[in-house]
DNA sequence: TTCCGTACTAGAATGACATTCTAGTCCGAG
DNA sequence: CTCGGACTAGAATGTCATTCTAGTACGGAA
């Protein structure tokens, strides 16, 4: 229980003034624990924000996984996952700010943690067999799983890191047309 | 002098240590520089990290408009600016970990740096120009000038950061020609 | 030469935090 | 009832960044 309350007034602290900003003192106000009882229940400052951080990386990794799943065409599928990814960041841009911190500061840490989590886990393994089944069918180019990475999700980064950061020129509908057809050129079969 | 003695240290420390890692006791020993002198030259301690930054960008936008320079054939321009800026990573990663940082930690306050440095932005007009001159004459596909950025440097930042968190599971070469081929699929005209 | 102002240097003092310590309180099992 | 472990509290610490106060050096005007 008072678990959850820091938790819940730790993200609302996170999302509002971002994470080097808070304080414990702010946690402490908001949740109305105390800092031993805070201690007592995370490590430190940056053990709350990674809890918190999981959460959004459940959400990420389902969205991911659905929009692979949502249609036999990759294209298709990688349209979805466009849009639905920019939908999101529409939604919840505090939460994407929060999330590109959390990725940048301490990657590392980040990625120790996606191999730990089972159901990232699980997801992370259904996405690499997606991206083999379709290879090997002939349907994108064959390269190891990280160019996917690089590929699909890297120009989405950047524009979102644009866009959340107010000086994008495009606007978002027409930035997913754009992304979702450039990504596909780089992934279909042929030069 | 005090000055350059200030900014050679912390780039030693930023470096070494990461920037939230270094302290101003630490520019201190290694300067020679007292506290006071140290916040006589520069407002804080990001104000030195950014004066630092401002080398990186101004050796980025150099590259990047050499590379668009080389050649007539934007494909081939886009080949070399992937490979020189993969080469300039390899050999220089803590400075490169230090100005991914950078960009992401107030990444704001970095765009307000680009545009008001004179020689960045000289840099940035060039390469905006390129890039209309290009489409006009069609020989890449039309869009605001923001969605090059997106399609060409975001995957580049995405393997660049996978390399240097030493996760990447394809080597640099192997990925330039990954990320070539695809970006220009990405750029090249027609459906 | 002397005097003044400006640029710079020094290091102690301050204040904001994260984190640790010490001392409880609560509650369920035996 | 009572013992032990989980939990809570808030004061105490320690580490920094940053500010303050007091110089020192030096170039030029008088």
């Amino acid at each position: 229980m008072r678990r959850q309350q820091i938790l819940d007034a730790a993200l609302q602290c996170f999302l509002r003034s971002g994470y080097e900003a808070t304080t414990i003192e702010d946690v402490r106000n908001l949740s109305g624990a105390s800092v031993g009882s805070i201690y007592h229940h995370f490590a430190d400052k940056h053990a709350i924000a990674i809890e918190i951080h999981r959460a959004y990386l459940h959400q990420y990794w389902r969205l991911v996984a659905a929009a692979l799943s949502s249609s036999r065409s990759p294209r298709l599928c990688f349209s979805k996952l466009i849009a639905d990814y920019l939908k999101w960041m529409k939604k919840s841009p505090d939460l994407f700010r929060f999330a590109r911190f959390m990725s940048h500061s301490r990657g590392l840490r980040a990625e120790v943690i996606d191999a730990k989590d089972p159901f990232i886990e699980e997801q992370s393994r259904f996405v690499v067999g997606w991206f083999e089944r379709h290879a090997s069918a002939g349907r994108i180019k064959k390269m190891q799983i990280d160019m996917y990475d690089v590929l699909l999700m890297g120009p989405l980064y950047e524009y979102a890191a644009h866009w959340l950061q107010g000086i994008s020129l495009t606007p978002i509908d027409e930035a997913a047309e754009i992304m979702a057809s450039g990504v596909w050129m780089a992934f279909r079969k042929g030069t």
